[in-house]
DNA sequence: TGTACATCAGTGAACGCGCGTTCACTGATGTAC
DNA sequence: TGTACATCAGTGAACGCGCGTTCACTGATGTAC
């Protein structure tokens, strides 16, 4: 992450400033003088703006979902043993794979995926869909195979609420732990946490249907 | 919400906008056009965009703790009887009362909760524990008796679990509605997706414990 | 091997624009004597 | 009742600043003949 090209260096840059303090409040500036690179540099190699956060997405998403893909694949060999908590697995390590070296990136990711689903409501979420949304409904199947007696709109619906859950409390991962430190006086490790909402998880996308 | 003086159409117009587009990415110009009112008129109310903002939530805010606070209340007064779907079922009457005749409201005041949560992690968050941390903290205590089989701070954990499922939901619902009616055909309520929204929460929390 | 030209990463300085904020001012209403 | 002054909501125009973007330029490397 030190020695990469201007075109590495800007999009190591972008991602920590970027997840730091959101896309807007963060300057071409900002970013160029943290890379070390010339201000013009980004306009060269990217365009725009809005094309180099772009840009920061693709990276992250292009690892996660090559393999979280591959890891599906696998599993569909093997059917009948695919429950709730193995696909939950399942994302947990293809999140992991978004690391690259550093532990913090995958933090990093999910505060970036919170802010672009808060903002920017629509460059960056039809961008997703277009490019990923392939992958997401191969889950979304093999999650309502895991659970049979969920309807697929249902398990529609609660892998959205399961994702929100995700994003809101990994991307705030750090103050809650603070907080969690100082109301409990217990130190919990990032896996810690992981453990505990993929259980909350699981209990959502079981639980009993309304009644409708 | 038409013929209210300067200071509440400077507000109307700008939590509408601010929900609609982020904070940075509405200008004060925005706002004041929207309303009416004059540029000037922003700063000599409220001192700064930032004190706006602030006011922008304390109006919510307060319809929603003054309503959480007398219902919590309700249900000190016969314990014994309170279960997580009726906690729950607080937590959506209140946020109901933010409505003040426009439905909308509702949504507008989680899709801000959502921008506040993902950006500006200073000046908003602090404000919000100084200003509601005593309610919040009521409701914690109040669930953690409802689910005696839950230690005190996995309930925090699944609280806060709970609570990014919710903002991210409900920020979001009417993209989701509209995912949902072209992929199954089925058009949901807002109530609908409440009512599945819930289910989701109280299976969480009422979840198996992750093995420790 | 030598020369002319093309390509391309990168640069430094400037551009115009929209932003939040400020300031001197107006006009209406209230208060003191 | 009349006059002088204070208060306050609101205004119009301008301020300086930081922003994303542009542009003419440099210097190194590759290619053609």
């Amino acid at each position: 992450m030190a020695q990469a090209g201007t075109v590495g260096r800007i999009l190591d840059s972008a991602e920590v400033l970027f997840a730091d303090k959101g896309f807007a409040e963060t300057s071409l500036r900002a970013i160029t003088s943290k890379a070390g690179v010339n201000l013009a540099a980004v306009n060269y190699h990217f365009g725009s703006k809005e094309a180099l956060i772009q840009a920061v997405f693709e990276r992250f998403l292009n690892l996660f979902c090559a393999r979280l893909d591959g890891l599906l694949a696998e599993l569909e060999r093997k059917p009948g043993s695919v429950t709730v908590e193995r696909l939950l697995a399942t994302l947990s390590q293809s999140a992991a794979a978004v690391q690259r070296g550093d532990p913090q990136r995958v933090a990093i990711f999910f505060r970036l995926s919170g802010l672009a689903y808060s903002q920017a409501q629509g460059h960056l979420r039809l961008f997703f869909r277009e490019h990923y949304g392939e992958v997401f409904r191969r889950f979304l199947r093999q999650l309502a195979v895991a659970v049979p007696d969920v309807p697929p709109m249902e398990v529609f619906w609660r892998v959205h609420f399961a994702l929100g859950a995700t994003i809101f409390a990994l991307s705030g991962m750090d103050s809650l732990r603070a907080i969690c430190r100082s109301d409990f006086g217990v130190t919990l490790s990032a896996q810690q946490v992981n453990d505990r909402l993929l259980s909350f998880l699981a209990g959502g996308i079981r639980a009993a249907l309304p009644a409708s």
